[in-house]
DNA sequence: GTCGAGATTATCT
DNA sequence: GATAATCTCGACC
């Protein structure tokens, strides 16, 4: 049968769009994802894992189905699902999603977000929603017990919901060269008030270096 | 309502 | 020592 390991197997670009209105628990949190976005290997400038493999990033080069979590900006954690063959070093951002269970216990890690809506909209806000941190690299989300992952409809035939159109865009947020319109990797449900606003790469100050 | 700049630390060269 | 797949807050219209 149709088992989510295969299915997550598949390469990336196949998966990402897949996994749009799939629902990932964690820790007493579960969402309903709105936002993703793929990244690959060694073709992928803007991916992590396209100067080879390394202490951060082997669990991506690992089989399909376990977290990737790494630390950026200096305090926020962002969270992926490794996809793709076996050695394809391939993964899905996960980027947004709607709170459809344990709100309470998600507004009470984030304090900080007024609306419902923002409880999980954005990488950094979505980890801390589920609880997810560095420590939780490498565990799978399919055995796991702290972790389920469910897609939201496994059949093929059935197109998604009119509500739920999916659309494209650049990736947001990534500097370089993978940042362009020629990787237009980030999938999302067109009109759902969760998914976050696009961003382009921030340019970040070339260094003004102060004067003391 | 929109826009712009600063904060802060794991990871890599 | 430099960089980064971001978030938040303050200024201004």
């Amino acid at each position: 049968m149709t088992g989510l390991r295969d299915v997550l197997s598949r390469p990336a670009l196949e998966v990402a769009p897949a996994l749009l209105g799939a629902q990932l628990t964690a820790n007493g949190v579960t969402v309903r994802l709105t936002e993703v976005e793929a990244y690959r290997g060694a073709d992928d400038p803007g991916s992590h894992a396209f100067r080879g493999p390394t202490a951060r990033t082997r669990v991506m080069f690992g089989e399909a189905g376990h977290l990737y979590a790494y630390f950026t900006y200096g305090m926020h954690t962002c969270a992926n699902v490794v996809v793709g063959p076996d050695g394809e070093a391939s993964a899905i951002l996960f980027r947004a999603g709607e709170v459809i269970g344990g709100a309470d216990v998600a507004r009470s890690r984030r304090l900080t977000s007024k609306r419902d809506t923002d409880l999980a909209s954005g990488p950094a806000r979505l980890c801390v929603a589920l609880g997810i941190t560095l420590a939780d690299t490498g565990a799978d989300l399919l055995g796991g017990s702290h972790f389920s992952l469910r897609l939201a409809d496994a059949s093929p035939d059935a197109s998604r919901p009119d509500a739920a159109r999916i659309s494209t865009s650049p990736r947001t947020g990534v500097a370089g060269p993978g940042g362009t319109a020629e990787f237009p990797w980030r999938f999302y449900l067109e009109g759902d008030p969760t998914v976050s606003p696009y961003r382009p790469a921030a340019p970040r100050r070339p260094a003004a270096a102060p004067p003391r």
